[in-house]
DNA sequence: GCGCCCCTCATACCC
DNA sequence: ACGGGTATGAGGGGCGCG
């Protein structure tokens, strides 16, 4: 019989040698099915050395073939190896889990040059080679057998055959159940082994709204219900925000240590680790959302409360509790409730983030050929070379094995000068995916690079400008028929998306489809300079972006042409007076002449720029501000002044008043020195980029993360620390102290206004002349006080 | 010992 | 654990200076 079904989730089993392809999906009327597929068998190539047949080698591995008793074919066969044609030995092996053995052992066969595609897993290989995606739909000539394995679905499968993906974009419904959790300990972070999970909050996407609550410190009610819950609720989809990190594997300790299986899966199996630090739960999508909270660089503290509140999906009664206060409220009867409350709302923010991002994690799992569970948790480099294998397999392309490299720098963009002051109806001119287009009209790529030491073929070569790398012109390299194809698509779905209601199941899904499809178009130049890339060729990286240097010269040589002058640039981008006609006259030009597509982004009605790159503030005709690179946007300055040079930028480009500015200022620093702004004004956030012990240099961070370390909370690279300056003697990474920790009374706010307000607003006034003697209110305009200390 | 200059380290941004 | 280009501030060493 005939099966449709949407893929979910992937694993594999080896029973006696045998392996077997477990896939979990939803059929068409609805139901959870399981199908195995017995007919796929794993392999990985040798490539001869130059001068040896391969067939020598074939009867090199024949002749010890009881060595390897599961290797059950060895052939030659024709691929490309970066594009040139290679004879290559595919040996196929009876039980996946011997792939990596065997490899390593005829690797070192004589006149084996290398061995490829070990290290790809059986089930990724498995969806490669039978184009299976996951996220999609599929037909599968199957047959019912009887549940054996007493796995949670409706009906299993043994496939006849591997499934065919078929077009239908819309995913089934999904059961999507959110949770999250208290820890509770005395002080500090809480320990599997000695502290409860006192709360789980539970939701679920048709509704359905639960807590479970430890008496005291008896969690064991608490994990056995939640199991219990997952159960009866069946969920495809659980979603959480940190989960990978925090909630699984304290879950899983602690179940352990309470004696509990954390069976929460569809196959009794317990949650496991699996690649890329993801946590797997067999059959079910495991969707940790702070995976895309990455994505919102506008939220730079990235707390669940941040990010509800950046997706609107915050509510208006909002409760917050600080992780410290987190022991206080349950211990006491009398705010616990406010804490059950607070822990259910963390519930909700899931439900409304998951609500927000997870088509899109949906299409990126489609795209990218990575299970819904793991795309999030994938860096973006493994997102475009899992996208790029599949093309690479498509095209006979081998992949190259991961080599560790030596880095050597090569140049990147043009950034142009700006020019400091007040600019009045400025354009913004844009090349359209200037990398990617370049790629595509240059054929740059892995596969199409030409040494120095090779000849011009009879297709012809492209020579990139002042690197001289050439690349041929035909065939097509992997880069241009991946991104030619990306845009294409692109490009088709964005007029449908016009003529659809935005509210639509149908907008929301292929609106999630381009985005995915932006963000890796875009990040394959990012891929191809990457060290870590199997496809990295340092020339690909560098042509590109010499073609792009190239491309802005011109463009700006061009504009001039037309008598417009560029008054700044970055990379892709020229900022020139809008002048309707000419700026339509110079893009034709300039598609004429370079080929590439250059449209007007935004128009300024007014632009400030100071002397610096990369920092600069417009007003847009709607009246809104747009910052960028300046303090207002940075997540490393205190609210106070932030907020100061975001109200001077106003004041200045609504209202042409610098005047006006430095009065407000002036009242500011007041008010700030009678310590009338909120505290967490004066909060400052960085973040831990190595172990706390690695840093060369005694930084204010470093030592508030040291003090929270001693007070026994856990620290690691990627968080955040938030520190107030406190008054004293001392360096500055003397007075650092955790937010938490130290009260309003303690802060020095001299500091904050000497080495925060003043030169954020004098950043700005600075271009009228002003500084910073004259942004202090006059009677305590003395700098000697904050030098002393 | 202090102020100044210059360099390195660290962070976060732009595109 | 995707690229290079850039701004900025804190810390710290070296040096002049009665």
């Amino acid at each position: 019989m005939k099966v449709t079904f949407w893929l979910l989730d992937v694993n594999y089993e080896v029973v006696n040698h045998q392996p077997e392809i477990w896939i979990w999906g939803i059929d068409d009327e609805d139901r959870r099915v399981l199908i195995l597929d017995r007919g796929f068998l794993g392999y990985f190539y040798l490539i001869p050395r130059e001068g040896v047949s391969p067939q020598e080698v074939v009867e090199q591995i024949l002749s010890r073939r009881r060595d390897f008793p599961l290797i059950s074919k060895v052939e030659v066969v024709d691929r490309r190896f970066f594009g040139r044609p290679v004879k290559a030995i595919k040996v196929t092996c009876r039980d996946p889990n011997l792939i990596q053995r065997y490899a390593q052992k005829l690797r070192k066969l004589k006149g084996v040059r290398a061995c490829l595609e070990e290290d790809i897993r059986y089930s990724m290989r498995y969806l490669i080679d039978n184009d299976v995606v996951p996220c999609s739909w599929h037909e599968v000539e199957a047959e019912e057998i009887a549940n054996r394995w007493g796995v949670q679905v409706d009906r299993v499968y043994l496939a006849k055959s591997p499934p065919r993906k078929i077009e239908r974009i819309q995913p089934p419904t999904l059961r999507v159940l959110g949770f999250s959790t208290i820890r509770y300990s005395e002080r500090g972070a809480p320990k599997p082994e000695r502290n409860p999970v006192v709360v789980i909050s539970v939701a679920t996407n048709t509704g359905l709204e639960k807590q479970f609550v430890a008496s005291n410190s008896d969690d064991r009610a608490v994990i056995r219900s939640f199991i219990e819950f997952v159960r009866e609720f069946d969920p495809d989809v659980i979603v959480g925000y940190g989960t990978n990190q925090h909630e699984w594997p304290y879950l899983t300790q602690r179940a352990k240590r309470l004696g509990i299986r954390l069976s929460v899966d569809r196959a009794n199996t317990e949650p496991h680790t699996s690649v890329y630090g993801h946590v797997s739960i067999t059959g079910r999508a495991n969707v940790d959302l702070f995976d895309y909270a990455e994505d919102l660089t506008e939220v730079k503290v990235k707390t669940l409360e941040n990010v509800a509140e950046f997706l609107g999906v915050a509510g208006k009664e909002r409760i917050h509790i600080e992780e410290i206060d987190l022991p206080n409220y349950w211990k006491d009867p009398e705010k616990r409730p406010r804490l059950l409350e607070f822990s259910m709302q963390n519930t909700r923010y899931i439900m409304g983030i998951a609500k927000a991002m997870l088509d899109f994690a949906i299409q990126l799992s489609s795209l990218v050929g990575l299970p819904l569970d793991h795309v999030g948790t994938a860096a973006v480099g493994f997102r475009v070379e899992w996208f790029l294998i599949r093309e690479a397999h498509r095209i006979g392309e081998l992949v190259p094995a991961r080599t560790p490299r030596p880095y050597i720098p090569y140049t990147g963009a043009i950034v142009l000068k700006p020019e400091p002051g007040i600019h009045e109806n400025i354009a913004v001119l844009d090349f359209k995916s200037l990398y990617p287009n370049i790629m595509i009209a240059h054929n740059i790529s892995p596969d199409t690079y030409l040494p120095p030491d090779e000849p011009t073929p009879p297709c012809g070569v492209d020579v990139a400008p002042e690197v001289g790398h050439r690349f041929r012109k035909e065939p097509p390299g992997l880069y241009k028929a991946v991104l030619s194809r990306l845009i294409a698509v692109r490009d088709e779905i964005r007029p449908r998306l016009k003529e659809l209601d935005p509210e639509s199941a149908e907008y929301r899904i292929l609106d999630a489809r381009q985005k995915a499809i932006k963000v890796i178009t875009n990040a394959t130049y990012g891929y191809a300079g990457w060290l870590g890339a199997r496809w990295y060729v340092k020339s690909v990286a560098e042509a590109t972006t010499a073609w792009g240097r190239h491309a802005i010269m011109n463009a700006i040589k061009l504009a001039e042409e037309e008598g417009l002058d560029v008054i700044y640039g970055d990379t892709d981008s020229i900022f020139i007076r809008y002048d309707p006609e000419k700026v339509e006259r110079l893009s034709r030009r300039i598609r004429e002449v370079l080929g590439l597509e250059i449209k007007p982004d935004k128009i300024y009605t007014r632009v400030l720029f100071t002397e610096a790159k990369k920092r600069y503030c417009g007003l847009l005709p709607d009246g809104r501000l747009d910052v960028v690179g300046l303090e207002v946007i940075r997540g490393d300055w205190a609210a106070v002044a932030k907020n100061v040079q975001e109200r001077v930028l106003e004041i200045i480009l609504k209202e042409g008043s610098p005047e006006k500015a430095v009065e407000f200022v002036r009242r500011f620093i007041s008010d700030l020195r009678g310590r009338k702004v909120p505290y967490r004004d004066l909060i400052i956030w960085k973040t831990l980029t190595k172990p706390i012990s690695k840093y060369a240099v005694r930084a204010p961070h470093v030592a508030a993360a040291r003090t929270l370390m001693e007070k026994g909370w856990e620290l690691s690279i990627g968080d955040k620390v938030g520190y107030v300056i406190v008054a004293g003697p001392g360096k500055l990474y003397e007075r650092a102290k955790p937010y938490m920790l130290a009260s309003y009374d303690e802060v020095d706010v001299e500091y904050y206004v000497q080495r925060q307000v003043v030169p954020a607003a004098v950043r700005i006034l600075s271009i009228f002349n002003i500084d910073e003697k004259e942004v202090l209110p006059p009677a305590v305009a003395d700098l000697s006080r904050f030098v002393k200390s």
